[in-house]
DNA sequence: ATAGTTTACTTAGTCGGCTAAATAAATTAG
DNA sequence: CTAATTTATTTAGCCGACTAAGTAAACTAT
């Protein structure tokens, strides 16, 4: 399992390069592109980070002019990530890259292969979520 | 597949803080007290890593004394690694650890569901390796 | 025998990921 | 109304992962 995640991290990251993208950045994108305007708390929520790895990527996005920060007009300690227009003219390549990608590691697998894949992950995840909790 | 991957890593991560071991090492651990005496080449392929990754790895490890490189003594450009007397002594805890996480991913799945599982990420690991070679 | 190539590894620098500790704003308690 | 606490984010620093470029030893071919 931790390997077929390192070749699937690879194999993105090989991909985003001709975006000048780096790994991770793509799916804070996504969660921007489904909804703009997060705060960075619910950001780093929806993508199982921490709030400092989200102020590092954050800040790079930022000099890349592919997002931006503003202040919550109703509480001075949140910032809300909005993207700018170059953020926002990736979506439709990058989302068919990430689409292109699933497809081709779940090719030769029927829909019934799939659909249990997907189940059993879930299953594994929930497992993991449990005993993280448990150890607390 | 990714965020099962990210919360396996940080459960991992966590446990092996008792060990004063930083996520990754263990698995390069594992490959010595399967085979001692590697070079470093070997155990990048293993690993499946880059040989810079192994390169700083290595002297964290080195500097923790859980193992040394020694020049092979045919060829002076490789060096082999040998696990110290400490690298050893994890190695039954280590072990046990590893295996203690497997069983808690997989709770709740039949025997059936784990074979299924190991053979749907071996197909999806086939389709990555195929395809990353097929972008060379 | 020496020039050119391959092989093994290291160095430099980037980024995602983390924890611990700091800062600053908002909220709550006495 | 002020002190203590909670919440949101940042800073510092570590590590695994990578690429690009460098070094040094071994090999190969003329």
């Amino acid at each position: 399992m931790v390997k077929v995640a390192r070749a699937h991290r690879a194999l993105v990251s090989n991909a985003l390069t001709d975006f000048n993208l780096h790994i991770g950045q793509e799916r804070l994108l996504m969660e921007l592109w489904y909804e703009d305007g997060l705060t960075q708390t619910e950001l780093a929520i929806r993508l199982c980070i921490e709030p400092p790895t989200l102020t590092k990527m954050l800040s790079r996005l930022e000099k890349t002019q592919l997002l931006e920060k503003r202040r919550d007009v109703s509480d001075a300690r949140v910032s809300r990530i909005y993207l700018t227009d170059k953020g926002h003219s990736f979506q439709k390549s990058v989302t068919k890259l990430w689409f292109d990608i699933e497809a081709t590691i779940l090719a030769e697998l029927s829909t019934e292969e799939r659909l249990l894949y997907r189940r059993l992950l879930m299953q594994i995840h929930q497992n993991l979520e449990s005993t993280k909790l448990s150890l607390k």
